[in-house]
DNA sequence: GACCAGGGTAACT
DNA sequence: AGTTACCATGGT
């Protein structure tokens, strides 16, 4: 890849392993919009982003980070699409432990693992219990409109940032089921109310081991083992783990299994497979499961 | 109107 | 340890 500056744009040329549209589109992330044929607009944390990338030939071809200096995408955007990852050698690696994910990875060869703000994750995945992902997106845009803050780009786009914890400390249970979060509501007071009094930090829980850090994020009213696995894989950098849900549960039933399969089953199966690349492993059969509907009758 | 959605809890056996 | 009703809300 090359990374180089025109006018107040930044732009990285040869890239690999990168589409944007398979990034943001893939379930991971839910706080983005499209804006145009190749261009979106993404929320990450307090920070905002337009992006467009363009292909030539048939490479990945070039992103375009408008009015990004190369000292801002070192310090937040070079982590955040988590470019310091060789996808290539993780490609290779599960593929080695699997072929079946082969069409899996061939169909979006593109997807990365973000790393999201932790705050961000954590409420979002409260919120995605017994919801549809256009939903969760729809509740996420209300929330951050409501008490996020508001941010202009120079070329015009805008869009709101999450809600810190400070600014969501502010906002009653009652409020909250005002934007339709529904039960989720205590679930959501009870994560805030830990993250603003400190019960639990993100420093701590990435110094623990997944299963400590895990526990920890349990003791949060309204998350069990798939929002804390998601939380551990999208907002804590732990690409180790696996969350298995409806449709992977379904996914891996269908390409695996062949038969009603049980979580703890499935967990075993891809932690003894797929081991520190488990969650791209993950990921990958997420987006194409959920594409082609899978193990949907 | 029944059923399901990137689930979790509480109250049962 | 394993089932089951229920939780708000929106879409099919």
């Amino acid at each position: 890849m090359n990374i180089y500056s025109r006018d107040n744009d930044l732009i990285l040329d040869e890239l690999c392993d990168f589409d944007i549209e398979d990034i943001l589109e893939c379930g991971q992330c839910f706080h983005y919009e499209k804006i145009g044929e190749h261009d979106y607009l993404v929320c990450a944390g307090q920070e905002l982003l337009h992006i467009r990338q363009t292909r030539y030939g048939n490479s990945m071809g070039q992103a375009v980070l408008y009015d990004t200096t190369e000292e801002e995408y070192q310090r937040i955007w070079h982590n955040y699409f988590d470019m310091g990852t060789d996808y290539g050698h993780i490609k290779e690696t599960i593929l080695a432990a699997d072929s079946r994910l082969g069409s899996a990875v061939a169909a979006k060869p593109g997807i990365r693992i973000l790393h999201q703000d932790f705050f961000e994750t954590l409420i979002s995945f409260i919120i995605s219990q017994n919801k549809q992902i256009p939903h969760i997106r729809q509740l996420i845009e209300t929330l951050s409109k409501q008490y996020g803050t508001k941010k202009i780009k120079p070329d015009g786009s805008k869009g709101y940032t999450f809600p810190t914890p400070e600014q969501l400390y502010m906002v009653s249970e009652e409020e909250l089921r005002k934007c339709k979060v529904g039960f989720r509501a205590p679930y959501i007071r009870d994560a805030v109310e830990k993250i603003y009094h400190g019960e639990l930090r993100e420093e701590h829980l990435r110094k623990m081991s997944v299963d400590e850090a895990r526990a920890a994020l349990m003791t949060i009213k309204g998350v069990g083992e798939k929002v804390s696995n998601c939380v551990l894989l999208f907002g804590l950098g732990r690409a180790d783990v696996f969350p298995v849900d409806v449709w992977m549960k379904r996914i891996m039933e269908t390409l695996y299994f062949k038969k009603d399969t049980g979580r703890e089953e499935i967990e075993k199966f891809a932690y003894a497979h797929f081991g520190e690349y488990a969650g791209y492993a993950q990921q990958y059969l997420f987006y194409y499961g959920r594409e082609n509907g899978l193990g949907k009758s």
